[in-house]
DNA sequence: ACCTGTATGATTGTCAGACAATCCAATCTT
DNA sequence: AAGATTGGATTGTCTGACAATCATACAGGT
């Protein structure tokens, strides 16, 4: 310990994780890994023993991912795997723009550490693409860029809601592989869109940004139309 | 039914919601009421024997409320009445501030209804204070004004985010009885605002919009620092 | 006095089993 | 073929149980 007696040490994060916490990871693994369709029923039982644990864990673990907006739950038959229509893609992406755009604009008042955040993340995601690292850590990297410019503003609770929508997004991706190739072609945009926001131009950036998230808001579109 | 072939009658309120979801109202209420004590721990137990439901219902309620913010579950020892110190209620404020100014930007864009809802939402406001309301109703009204304003982008992901917002400040406010009587004062505030959005002078109204919620942030701080 | 270890009681986290209410699909009526 | 009926599956909720964890008070050692 130090003079003033006290410890400065790393609350040690064994934390043993709550069995709906670990449920819950479960789920949503296999939901991003596209191992259940939009639609599919999530049987309690049929999880419970899956997953070897009892079904009011399997409920609360529901209950997360509800909130989440990852699955939906119709009263009296259950949660279902979130089909993301085109209205809830647009719904997402326009939430979405609202959050990084105030991201930007904060970006002059930003914290540096918050700034440096925001290249450290383009820098893993550009070095992703140049190792040819696979689609889905590459798509896994640009998301949290995005989530990057949303933490400028500081706010927890707006990079809560930020990482929610980005939990939504990954999951309509989960079953559109035609789509996960742009996020190999999309780092001009990307760099395009660090450069300017460096440059201090807000709007130049803002329009950029919206451009951007319009782009992969109809790619998603047509991917999914593709698919019905 | 009408010539399309649709009815138009309210979904039948009656609506045996969920005993979780009606638990869950009962404890809102009891919050916002400031008959809980930020910070009182919430027992299990007691909670369901005094809802008469059983625990797990009431586990699932406080699941509920967890994700909106208004309590905060502590690992093995439960859930307590969330206490919301001044970095709390800073970002709370800041998170609204992106969600409305949003809203304001949207205003030309938006649909003919939505611009009449934040005109009506103002009206019953003002309606309210001049008929000598309780601050109670009229707090409720003003809070209403503000989601109007975020319904503006009409996405529905940002219009929970504002809601479950306002949740929070009315938490907050459920104790500081001395900042109640500001929503009386702030008419004339909010009548400035109005007549800026429908000038169409969105950075104006924006600018009003920031002062406006910077003065509310500043006199619920005081409050709260006063009163501990 | 101060620190440490231990016993005790309360409370949470999780499970198992039960049962009514509800929904779906298939069958039976008319 | 439209409508009523029945049966099985599944959810919503309750009860009871028990281990793990935490808080407190207490005892012992230095």
């Amino acid at each position: 310990m130090n003079a003033d007696g006290q410890y400065s040490l790393d609350p040690l994060d064994l934390a043993h994780a709550s069995t709906v916490e670990r449920a819950a990871e479960a789920l949503r693994q296999a939901l991003f890994a596209g191992e259940l369709t939009p639609g599919t029923p999530l049987r309690e039982v049929a999880l419970a023993d899956s997953l070897g644990v009892g079904r009011s864990t399997v409920r609360e673990a529901m209950a997360l991912l509800t909130a989440e907006g990852l699955v939906t739950r119709i009263p009296n038959r259950g949660v279902v795997v979130t089909a993301h229509d085109s209205d809830q893609v647009k719904d997402v992406m326009h939430a979405r723009l609202v959050l990084e755009a105030a991201g930007v604009r904060a970006w002059s008042e930003a914290s540096t550490v918050d700034r440096q955040r925001v290249r450290a993340a383009f820098d893993t995601y550009a070095q992703l693409i140049d190792d040819g690292a696979p689609v889905r850590a590459v798509s896994e990297a640009h998301l949290h860029f995005h989530i990057s410019l949303v933490a400028l503003t500081a706010s927890s609770r707006l990079v809560a809601v930020a990482q929610s929508l980005a939990a939504e997004i990954r999951l309509a991706l989960a079953h559109v592989d035609r789509v996960r190739g742009d996020v190999l072609e999309q780092l001009g945009s990307h760099r395009r869109l660090l450069g300017l926001l460096e440059s201090g131009d807000g709007d130049a950036t803002i329009t950029e940004l919206r451009a951007h998230l319009s782009a992969g808001e109809s790619s998603l579109l047509q991917a999914l139309d593709q698919q019905a």
